[in-house]
DNA sequence: GGGAGATATATGCGTTTGTATCTAATATAG
DNA sequence: CTATATTAGATACAAACGCATATATCTCCC
C-alpha cells in the first residue's frame, strides 16, 4: 500500500467517524427533549450519573466534555440555578468543587435519556447488526485508548 | 440477546463513537494552525474543495456542518470579509446564494489542512490497523447511508 | 397571471462561548 | 519556613451562537 494511499484511508475513516457524528447528532436533535435541555447539559447530568461516588470535580467534567474550562463553569452556575445539581467544596483541596446531581437534576436526566436511547436505538438498530456494533465499539475504544495514552 | 442488552450495546457504540469524536477532536485542537482558522470556518473551506464545481450553495454547507442556518449565513459574511471566499448569486434562482474558495482561502485550506491530515495521520495510525480502519469506513458510512435516508 | 404558500437567505436580539486574566489554595524549592 | 511556581475555579468582555422573524424570490394552483 502506498503512502499516499495510506494516508487517505487514515483521514478519510476519520472524516467519515466525525460526518456521521454531526449526521446523527442532527437527527437527535430533532427529539423535543432536547429544547428543555441542550445536549451540553444533558451531558454533564449524563457523566455525573455514570460516576461511581456521585461527585465530579469540574476539571473531571471538562475532561469528557467538549468545552473550555470558564464555559463549563458557567454551565455549571446556571444548572444548579435551575436546582439540577450542587455543589460542595473538595475535601482536602480547598480550591476544588465536586458537582453532584439533585433529586430533580437525577430525575430530569433520567427522564431526557430514556428519549435519546429510544431515538439512538432507532438509529443505530437500523444501520447495523449486533456484531456490527460490537466492532464499532471495540474500534472507537481502541482510537480513545491510544489518544487518552499520549 | 436480550432486549436489554441489544438496547445497552446500541447505545454503548453511539456513545463510544461520540465520546472518541470529543477526544480526537481536543487532540487536534491543539494544532496551532486551527488559532487563525477554527475548525468549523476549516470545515466550511475544506467542503468547498471537495465540491465538483467549486460553488457550494448555503443550504449545502448547512447540511454538513452541525450549525443553524443563521449562523453559517454570518460565518460566511466573516470568511467573505476576511478575503477567504466570496459569494455570486445562483443562476437560476435569484434567492440562492453559491459560495466559492478565494485563491486566498484555498491556500489556507491547503495550509491548514496539511497539518491536519498530519495529525490525524498521527492518532490514527498508532490506534487502528489497516484493515481496522478500512472497517471503521465502511461502518460509519452504513449508519450515515442510514440516517440519511429517512 | 395573480394570490397563497413554500423556500433561500438575512437580520434583531438575548444567551452562550472562548480568550485573557484574576483570585485563592496548594505544592515545591531553597 | 518562606518565596515562587502551579493548579482549580471564577469573572470581564468581545465574538459567535440559536431562535424567532423579516425579506426576497420562486412555485403552484385556480
Amino acid at each position: 500500500m502506498s503512502a499516499a494511499a495510506h494516508r487517505r484511508l487514515a483521514t478519510e475513516s476519520w472524516e467519515s467517524l466525525l460526518r456521521t457524528q454531526v449526521a446523527v447528532m442532527r437527527e437527535l436533535h430533532k427529539e423535543p427533549s432536547f429544547k428543555e435541555l441542550g445536549s451540553r447539559e444533558y451531558d454533564i447530568l449524563y457523566n455525573l450519573t455514570r460516576c461511581p461516588s456521585g461527585w465530579l470535580r469540574l476539571n473531571e467534567l471538562n475532561e469528557h466534555v467538549l468545552l473550555t474550562q470558564p464555559s463549563i463553569s458557567r454551565m455549571v452556575d446556571r444548572l444548579e440555578a435551575r436546582g439540577l445539581i450542587h455543589r460542595k467544596t473538595a475535601e482536602g483541596d480547598r480550591r476544588g468543587v465536586l458537582i453532584g446531581l439533585t433529586e430533580e437534576g437525577a430525575a430530569l436526566q433520567k427522564e431526557v435519556g430514556r428519549a435519546h436511547v429510544k431515538n439512538i436505538m432507532e438509529l443505530m438498530e437500523v444501520a447495523l447488526s449486533d456484531d456490527e456494533m460490537r466492532t464499532l465499539l471495540e474500534l472507537t475504544n481502541k482510537i480513545r485508548e491510544s489518544v487518552a495514552s499520549r
